[in-house]
DNA sequence: CCGCGGTTTACCTAAACTTTACATGCGGAA
DNA sequence: TTCCGCATGTAAAGTTTAGGTAAACCGCGG
């Protein structure tokens, strides 16, 4: 565990907000927060955060359809709803968009917490949180440290070529897609026009550095037609 | 879907369970059921099921220890443990020995059956089974990675070819005319002059891959004058 | 000014895709 | 039954596009 989980808070009552932030930040958290739909909406997708918290009443945008919003962008986006209506429509309608938990105000705080821990258990962010990728025998890459070692050679990777490899490992096996890449790692908008070949050029280097023999990748392999793979064995 | 996600149903009460079968069923998904505590452990521990429905009363060994019996043994189970008490050490119990989620009795079906949903969506299994294509017991096709498996062998697919068979697969045994793939899958206007061949020679390609004899198709079959069928049995 | 990381440009290759052209064979009509 | 026409199969040639990468370019902090 390097980092800290970092979780959005997004409502508006302010008890609530410095409330469950003290205890969030209390137990380990990082958090931010937003007070309108709106804020929250932004900040959510930005995809910086590993948990969003979700008030159902919220000034501007109501939470239901920001968790809509956030659910079209990012499928596997963790979000759990808060809300002072026990309503079993409301619950129903909350799991139907997509939240992974739903928890009724006035809530026990041990109980959030630990529902938040179940959420992100399930979550691929638990794998995340590794800083040491292994490449078959061959290398082992420390990420925090931006410093690979192969034997006892020492590889300086860049920020952006770490960022690349980790996100690749976080989605393990699976192929990813440039467009992916470019909204994940670069944090582009989804504007579809991109003549950018940044991606490729960064996977170039990447094996360069990761691979024996560059030219037949064995860990950073290409997907024709589906995006980059990272096979760490 | 190829096959139907199993939950194993734990839970003492005759009208309960034959209740949360029905609808689970309904729902399309497989069921066990177990009546004793022991034996719920017993089938849990199988590894069979993609998601155990837990009561916490049960006769001969409570709710809260299979689930850490289940948890020690396999860290990525799913499990819903369903209760009447609402009490909140209960709810903290459960969840703190690592239950996915917790729903108090009486419960709404459908917000147990999104909260089944929510759980699943979460977990590889699910995760694995709706980017696979099984044709048959003869071979297994990764959608994802463009690739199938029969047997030993590697297959690799192009991106069209594998959206002409996910498409088919998606309308499982009807036939499927050219102009309807050419639409969906192409992307091609309607009622464009129809004069190019490339669906055929796409499907002789994708013949000479997943069938046996590409001669005498099994699975992607010609329904003269009407299309093309797949038959993944 | 340099050097470093990142991006864009430009060009190249190989894979993927489409068209063409011809072969095959089913099915209805005589 | 035989024959003809049309739907389908497919090899091969032609065309487009995805991906690899060298090298130029840019911007920023020494």
């Amino acid at each position: 565990m390097n980092r800290k989980l970092r979780i959005l808070i997004v409502e508006d009552e302010e008890a609530i907000r410095t409330g469950l932030t003290d205890v969030l930040v209390y137990h380990g958290y990082e958090t931010d927060v937003a007070i309108e739909g709106p804020e929250g909406l932004r900040k959510a997708l930005s995809g910086r955060f590993d948990l969003i918290l979700l008030d159902v009443m919220l000034p501007g945008m109501n939470g239901f359809d920001i968790c809509g919003r956030i659910r079209e962008q990012d499928k596997d986006q963790p979000i759990i709803m808060l809300t002072a209506k026990t309503a079993d429509e409301d619950i129903i309608q909350g799991l139907s968009l997509g939240a992974d938990d739903y928890v009724a105000k006035p809530f026990s705080v041990a109980q959030l917490v630990l529902r938040i821990q179940a959420v992100l258990r399930r979550s691929q962010v638990a794998r995340e949180m590794d800083t040491t990728i292994l490449l078959g025998d061959h290398m082992s890459i420390d990420t925090a440290n931006l410093c690979g070692r192969c034997g006892k050679q020492d590889i300086p990777f860049t920020r952006r070529e770490m960022d690349v490899l980790q996100y690749l490992k976080n989605n393990d096996g699976r192929p990813v897609p440039r467009e992916e890449l470019l909204n994940k790692v670069w944090g582009y908008d989804k504007n579809l026009d991109i003549e950018t070949r940044t991606v490729d050029i960064h996977i170039a280097k990447l094996r360069r550095k990761i691979e024996t023999d560059a030219k037949n990748p064995q860990y950073l392999v290409t997907v024709r037609g589906a995006g980059y793979r990272l096979l760490c064995s």
